[in-house]
This record gives structure tokens, C-alpha cells and sequence, in this order.
DNA sequence: CGCCAGGAACCTC
DNA sequence: GAGGTTCATGGC
């Protein structure tokens, strides 16, 4: 396999860190090299001093998966000036985390991989979702050699019966993902379509998946869609804006923060780059 | 053992 | 609509 190299500083992107924060579950790092399935091919990844070696990808697709033509100095001084905006001051937490995790980037995701993925996420924990994940892959995916395999359609897991789905670990979700799985494969129009709708109807469509909710559908925008704006609030960011942003958030709230109420915080906070801030302050954890 | 995890469906009120 | 309950499972 030829393998080629795109320079690129350690400075300003890490592999390990994209790849492992629980964005995307189907990637395997063995020694210094990452490998995955990407549109059907395999891929391996090495980062090191000279930038990303790499194989079975174009430079082009390369770099769109990965998100480098996000413009992080742009990303980060627009997310710098609406937290200023908002809180007249600076925000020396989010400065400590920020510094943490500024190399990570969000991925451009197969949008059915990632559906199913974030379905399968739902009360569970990263690396769980990992073992589930690729229990699906290897177990219902199509071979591509050297064992590995490119994702199962959604026809292919439309087909499975729920015990199969259930012996991949996807437990009590394993119903919920043969109903979508069935839904998008008699209607191969519906994820395209998301691309082409403003965040909020596209949101909203998304969650009449089953096992869709407001949780699920903003990961999917985020890491599918690259809807930068999208801000999934798990029980780990529910976390921070209550400890951390609870006294300066300028809406009522009656009783506990909806998740509307947090998302939407965000988004006024951080402003249209709010999904990468939410991603930088996830991303400072032992995974 | 008990508690937690990138939640959503379902039921009550 | 808001609030509680249930749903599996691995990891610690």
C-alpha cells in the first residue's frame, strides 16, 4: 500500500486525542498506528514529527474526515469574543481547559455509522460504546481483508434480530436500532436530506428516529453534519455548566436546567463554534 | 457489592 | 410539558 505523508505540526493537531474522545468508536491504534474503514477502505494513520502518515485515503478526503480546514484561529477568537461578550470578563476555566484539548478537531463522520454509534452511546461510557461498536462492526460488517470491515448497511442491521444486536452489547437499544436501521434503509433519501436543513429542523427530524433524542440528534450534527454550533449536553458538560457557569446564566430556569436550557446556554456563551468549546471541555478526561 | 456512564422511551400527573 | 421509572451492561 503506498503510504504518503501531509506535513502538519504536533502543535496544532493530535491524532490521539481526535480520535479517542469519543467522537468515533471504530478506530483501533495498534503501536503508533491508527486503523479504520473510511467510505470502504482501509486507512492507517501514524502521526509524528513530520505530520500525518498516511494510507488508503486521499490527501483531500484525508483532510476533510479530519477536519483540518477548520480554521482554529477563527474558531477559537470567535469563541474567545462571545465568552467576553457575555460575561464581560474572561473565563479562566474554559482558558485551562482549552488549552488541554485545542489540538483535537471534530471529525466529518459517515452519518449512519455515527447515527448507530450514538444510539448505541445512550447511559453507557466511551469505552463501553467502543466494545458495542465494534462487536457490530466485525460481527455484521462487510470484510474489506486484513480483518477488517467497512460498516454494516442499514439494511444489513435492519435484518438482524434483536438477540443478535443484543450479543453485540447493545442491550436494551437493541430494538431501537433495528427500527432505524429499518427506517433509513427504506428511506435512503432521509440522511442527505439532514445535510440540506437549518440545525433546528434537522434536529427535530433526526429525533423521530427511535432512540434518537436531543442528546443523540446534536452528536450526529456535530460529528456527522459538522454543525459546529450543535452542543450535545451529556451528564459530564451538565456537570460543568452547573458548577462552573450556573451563577452568570442569565435565564430563569424553574427547578433543574432543561437540556434545552443548557444547550442553548452554550450557544449564547460560547456562540456559532459552540459544539467545538463543548468538545474541548469534554475532551479533558481519561478516557 | 453499589454506583456511574456522551439517554431515550414510556408512563403519570 | 415537567417529572419520575425503566431499560442492560461493563468498569471500577
Amino acid at each position: 500500500m503506498n503510504t504518503h505523508i501531509l506535513p502538519l505540526s504536533q502543535d496544532l493537531f493530535d491524532l490521539d486525542l481526535t480520535l479517542s474522545c469519543g467522537q468515533i468508536f471504530g478506530w483501533k491504534k495498534t503501536g503508533d498506528m491508527w486503523s479504520g474503514v473510511h467510505k470502504g477502505s482501509i486507512v492507517s494513520l501514524i502521526q509524528n514529527d513530520e505530520g500525518i502518515v498516511y494510507s488508503g485515503i486521499s490527501e483531500s478526503a484525508l483532510f476533510r474526515f479530519l477536519g483540518l480546514h477548520d480554521d482554529m484561529k477563527k474558531i477559537h477568537s470567535s469563541i474567545e469574543e462571545h465568552i467576553s461578550a457575555y460575561r464581560n470578563g474572561p473565563d479562566n476555566f474554559f482558558s485551562t481547559q482549552y488549552e488541554l484539548s485545542k489540538r483535537l478537531r471534530i471529525l466529518r463522520q459517515d452519518p449512519w455509522e455515527c447515527l448507530v454509534s450514538f444510539i448505541c452511546s445512550a447511559n453507557s461510557n466511551v469505552r463501553t460504546i467502543g466494545k458495542r461498536i465494534n462487536l457490530i462492526l466485525d460481527r455484521h460488517g462487510t470484510s474489506c481483508g486484513k480483518g477488517k470491515c467497512k460498516f454494516p448497511d442499514p439494511c444489513v442491521l435492519a435484518s438482524c434480530s434483536e438477540q443478535e444486536l443484543r450479543d453485540c452489547l447493545a442491550g436494551y437499544r437493541a430494538p431501537y436500532l433495528i427500527k432505524t436501521a429499518k427506517y433509513i434503509s427504506t428511506h435512503p433519501d432521509f440522511l442527505p436530506s439532514i445535510a440540506e436543513m437549518s440545525y433546528l429542523d434537522a434536529k427535530r427530524a433526526l429525533m423521530v428516529l427511535s432512540g434518537v433524542g436531543p442528546k443523540v440528534a446534536d452528536c450526529v450534527l456535530l460529528f456527522a453534519f459538522e454543525r459546529l454550533e450543535a452542543v450535545p449536553i451529556d451528564i459530564r458538560i451538565r456537570s460543568i455548566i452547573e458548577h462552573q457557569y450556573a451563577p452568570i446564566i442569565k435565564f430563569q430556569k424553574t427547578g433543574r436546567y432543561s437540556y434545552d436550557d443548557l444547550s442553548l446556554f452554550c450557544q449564547e456563551y460560547f456562540g456559532p463554534y459552540a459544539g467545538y468549546a463543548q468538545q474541548f471541555l469534554f475532551a479533558t478526561r481519561d478516557f
